[in-house]
This record gives structure tokens, sequence and C-alpha cells, in this order.
DNA sequence: AATGAATGAGTGTTCATTCAT
DNA sequence: GATGAATGAACACTCATTCAT
């Protein structure tokens, strides 16, 4: 078990979260990230290859991870409803709990999506499996998992982007029970809708 | 080879928009800019000053330009479901006629949008005072017109970022109906929708 | 006799000499001159064939001119005092008339003092030519001309660098009666200064 | 082939100074001082943020070295002649030892000097400062300090210009003796000098 | 002659990466 | 392992000069 290299290694992370999601990832050098870890330029490359590298085990590693934490919540509901309750909760609750990481994963461009592997397991693949399987069940107006997906990404992600933005303050849990109705209506069969209002 | 100073612009227009909607801002350099218009890189600053200045006046006037095109066809509806109807087909129409505008005003990340001054029109602003009339009349179950505008651009824009990744193909414009029934039902008012299926 | 060509090519001229005092030949755009005179860029290269040959003819001609001017004075003055006076107040004549082109040609540095060839009347030449000739008559302590052209020379220039930086305000002409006395005394021949006072 | 972060600092600042005597500042590249130095050009900027940063520290700190080196020397003598001789042979004795810092700092143009802060000291306030003291003292004929300092800086600082320029061959050393006599009787109070021969 | 768009060789600067210490 | 000086390949930008109009 190394200790300092691990310990290096965590501040290297946690500076670089920090300024990718800041700034982004091209506008932040390998000098910031070192002064934000505190330590010099050279020592980066003890840990990482490349810049492309930490980048790259940054984003796979958490995001798989992110992937996991969201499967094992909807495994442990059968609603379609619930599952999709559970995974708008988790999503608000890693904004709240570390907003960073949240920019990092899913609002920052870095481009690194291209590189998932198949069979690497992904946020998206389990919210369009949930989508798969409520569509199966009947349980919502869409045909295409993947454009409900989209539907539910974009209900949970814009409005972390307007907190990024300022224009919303409230903690994104606060607003959880609201966008889980949001996108279970959204999703709603057609003609489940309010009577006579839908045109 | 001098030739016709508005026409080289466009080029360089075309070809700038092009590269940001591909690769993004910083990952273009002027002298891909300048390949992909066919002249020289130091041409193109006899039209714009700065790459900067090249960024902002692209996003800026096309950002204004949609933002007055969507308030007009808004202002034509009086019913907020009409009015929300005609943006999303608007955003939708504006994606498959112009798929790297689209990209380059909506989904790429350039830092732009802290740049817009207090009186310039938005399309957020337009959906935005959509949303805040829907408030006004009871017509939404949403109470912070932000939030509500997050909502429905999570869900036009999220399908938007598909079709860019491939996840989705079919044309925006087909996909519109679909669309506006998921923002209106996302909006509507609590109680409204599906009963005793409410969690 | 050309009538807006020359016309045009004084506009150039007057706009580089401003140009080349102020900001120095380096610091000065073919641009800058072509805005100072009101035509294009291109147009430039009708009346000089390079920059280069620009400042080398604007530099040469008036160089020579004022070299023949200060020749014809100096001539007209058989004492060496009486060549000396003329000569310094010529020079705070210059200053006070064309601070700009007195600057040009013997403050800012531009390189072209290299070009002149060997024939070419100079300035330097004609109080170096004044100097030998007092040494001849014994009439100062100096027996270089070189030497004694130089102590002149910074005796009228450095007040004109003062005045160019604002740290000496009256007219050069004003001054040119205790610089000429300065000169006069600073090329006294040894022995004849105050008595006793000699160190 | 990292080596010593101060003597690479020496080897820049010294490739730059001749190379900023040579050619001036302007005719001086990034590239000519790096390859003067022996380095890359990226090199430079681990020790300068920037070419301007490089002239400023280069000229400033020597600058005013030079002007305290100056101040010391004149403090020790109590006669403004005796002062006044002391300045001229420490700049004649600069100009020998290390003509490329004496042209630097005294005669190329390098705009540095309407960036001196208020309180910087420079060789040209020591000068004033004698000049003032001689003034109140009745030792000179002039009473404007600031003709005075540019009458004494231009008996010393064109003949030095001559020596760059090749007109005078013998070292500064050996002309300080005569140049200290021609400025004491440039400064000289009227009616001091030879009897009979003022005009 | 005049225009000004275009060129292309530079210029200062940045930065991921390497490497001697 | 750590440091930070050094590298070298970009990069944005400038500008004297050319040339189609």
């Amino acid at each position: 078990m190394p200790r300092d290299g691990a310990q290096t290694r965590d501040r290297i992370n946690r500076a670089a979260l920090q300024l990718f999601a800041d700034k982004g990832v091209d506008q932040t050098t390998i000098g910031d990230i070192a002064k934000g870890a505190g330590i010099s330029e050279g020592a980066i490359y003890r840990h990482y290859a490349s810049k492309d590298e930490l980048i790259w085990r940054l984003f796979s590693s958490n995001y798989a991870a992110l992937a996991e934490r969201l499967d094992m919540l909807q495994a442990r509901e059968s609603d379609p409803r619930d599952k999709l309750r559970v995974l708008v909760h988790a999503f608000c609750a890693l904004f709240d709990a570390d907003p960073e990481m949240f920019s990092f994963l899913l609002l920052v461009q870095h481009g690194q999506l291209s590189r998932v592997p198949e069979n690497m397991a992904t946020p998206v693949k389990v919210v369009r499996e949930v989508m798969a399987r409520a569509i199966e069940r009947g349980a919502t107006g869409f045909d295409d998992p993947e454009l409900a997906t989209a539907v539910v990404f974009g209900i949970v992600l814009q409005p972390a982007v307007f907190k990024v933005y300022g224009r919303i303050t409230e903690p994104m849990t606060d607003l959880a029970g609201a966008l889980t109705a949001a996108a279970r209506d959204a999703l709603a069969p057609a003609g489940s809708g309010p009577a006579g209002e839908v045109r």
C-alpha cells in the first residue's frame, strides 16, 4: 500500500478536477495542476504518462464508478418510476456533494466520451437501460430509449448548468423532487396528461 | 489573389463555424480556419482583430439573431402552450438546417456567455420570458421561471447532443412533436398528470 | 512637374517624419505612415520601393541639405568663434522650426549613418572642418578635431534631448547664446580659464 | 541540458546586452538572445516573463546601480569641481570597462526612461544634484541645473558615441582629463573665461 | 496611380514533455 | 521520487510587400 505516492496522486486529481471544472481541460496547464497540488511540474509525470492520460484516467474511473453506483441504486427498485426517482436524486446528490466532479464528468467538454470502450459502464447506459425497460412495460409514451434517455438527462443536466452559471441558487437536492416529477411527466404515456389540454 | 472582402469573411465564418462545432474553440487554430477558408493565416486579421474577436462576433451576432427570431415566433402566439410549441420547433428546425450553427451557439463551450451584455437578446431570455408568463397564468406547476427554462432547454438540447454523438439519427424536426409534448407535460401543473400514478 | 504625385510624396514624408521622431523607425509601420498621409498602404510603394528606401531618402536628402546650409553659414564667417556661434544658432533654430526634422536627423537612432557615402556632406563634417581650422589656428586647447567636434555636438544635442523629454522647456533659440558660450569655453585653450582654479 | 539557473540568467543578460548595444532593442529578437546565450528560445521565459521585462530589468537594475555608484563617488568630494571630475572619470571608466553596458544604459534608445519611477536613482539625477549645488555656490554661470546637466552629459556622451562609430579610437579614460576640463570650462562663470576674447 | 485584400516570413510567447541534478 | 531548468513544436499575431481590381 503506497502511502505518499497515493496521497500525492490524490492531490493531483483533486487539483486537476477543480481546474478542469473551473476553466476547462484545454485552458488548464500542467503547471496549473502542479501549483494546485503543491508539487513540481515534473512530478506529475511520476503519476501519469501524459496530460491526456491524466484526463482519461480521472474521467473514466469516476465515470464508471458513478455508473455502477447508479446501476446499484436502480437495481434496488422494481417500478420504473422508482428507478427514475432514485437516479434523478443520485445525480442531484452528486452535484451538491461534489459539484466539480459533476461538472467534469457530465458538463465539461473534454472529448473523452469518444474513447469510452464498448464494455465500459456509463451513466448514460444505466439510464438507457431503465428507459428501455420502461418502454417495454409501456410505462412511457416514448418508443426510442435513446430519446427518452436524452430527455431525462436534459432535465437533470441543464438545471445543473444553470446552477453553475448562477441562474439557479437552490441546492440540486431541493430540486430533485420537482425534476423527478418533470421527468416522470415528460415520459408519461400520451393521453395520460391533463385531458382536454393536449394540443 | 485578393477577392471580395465580404465573400472572404463569409468563408472565414463558415470555416470557423465548422471547426468550432467539430473540434471546439480551443482546439481550432487560426491555421485551421485559414486552411478551411482557403486563405493565408494573416489574411484573417484583415477581417478580425483577433481570434477572440472572431469567436465573439460569430457567436454574439448569431446568438442575438436567433433570439430575435425566437421572440418573433413566440409573440405571434398567445397560448403559452403554443408559444412553447413554436419555440421547440424552431430549435429543431435550426438544428436540421444548420447543425454547426446550432452546436456552436448552444452546445459548444466557448466561454462567450459571460461576455453577453445585460441588454442583449438571448434565446435563454426569450424562453425565460415565456416561462414567466406561463407561471403567472398558472399554466405550469413550476414556480421558478429559471428552473422551468432549464427543463425546457434540457429537453431540447440534450437530444441535440445525442444527435451530434450519433446516438439519435432521426432529424430533429421529426422529434419536435415528441419533444414539445415532453416539455409540455414536464411543465404541466401538479395533479394534471396521470391520476393515481403520482408517487 | 508632377503635381499630385509630389504632393502625395510630401504628405508621406511629413507623416513618416512625425512618426519616426515620435515612435522611432522600427515602431513605425507602413500602415501608420499610410494612415498619417491619408492614403493606402500600397500607394506608398508608388513613391518608394521599400520602407528602407523611404527612410534613407528622407534622411540623406535632409541630412545633406542641413550640412550644406551649415556650411554656407560658417563660410560667411572668418573667426572660428563666429563660425561656432552661427553653427550653434543654426542647430537651435532648426530644432525650434522643425523639431521632428531635428529629432529624425540628429537624435533618433535609425542606423542610416553607416550608409552615408564618403563624399556626402554631413553636419558632422562641417563642424569637424571648423574644428580642424580652429586647432590649426591654436584657437582651442583640443588637438583632436574629432573630439572637439564631439564636444560641440554633445553641448548642442543633449539639451535638445532634454527638451524632447520635457526636462527643458525654453525654446532652443533662447538657449543658443548660453550654449555658444559653453562650447566656446569648453574649447578654450588650456590656461585661458580662470587662473588658480584649474585642477 | 539543465544548468544552473543563475548562471543561465547571466548568460541571457550578457547576450542581450551585447545585442541591444550592437543592433538596438527592436532589432534584437528573442531568438538572437537565445542563440547568443546558447539556449532555446523558450528557456528565456523561465527567467523573464517577456522581452519587455527582460529589457526593463536589465536596464533599471544597472541604471540604478550606476546612479548609486556615481552618487557615492560624488559624495566623497566637497568641491563641485572635484565632484564633476570624479563623475566624468567614472563615466569614462565605465565605457572602457564595459562599453556594451555603457551603450545600453546611456546611448541606445529603448524607451525605458519613461518607465523610471519618481523615486528611482538615476545618473541624470546625480549629476543634476551636483549641478544644483554648484549653481547655489555660484560656481557656474548657468542658472538652470537642467541645462547644466545636459551640457555635462553631452560633453561625455557624444564622445562615447563617436567612439562607438569609430571616429575616436583612444580609450575614454585617456580623454577623461580633457573632458573634465571641457565640462569645467563650459560651466565656468561668465567672465572667468579668457579675458578680452569673450564675444 | 490608387486601393486594400492577401501573402508569407517572422516574432513573441506558451506549454507538454524531458532530463540532469 | 522530486525538482525545475531546458527543449521544441506549436500558437496567435504582425507587417513589409505584392497584386488583382
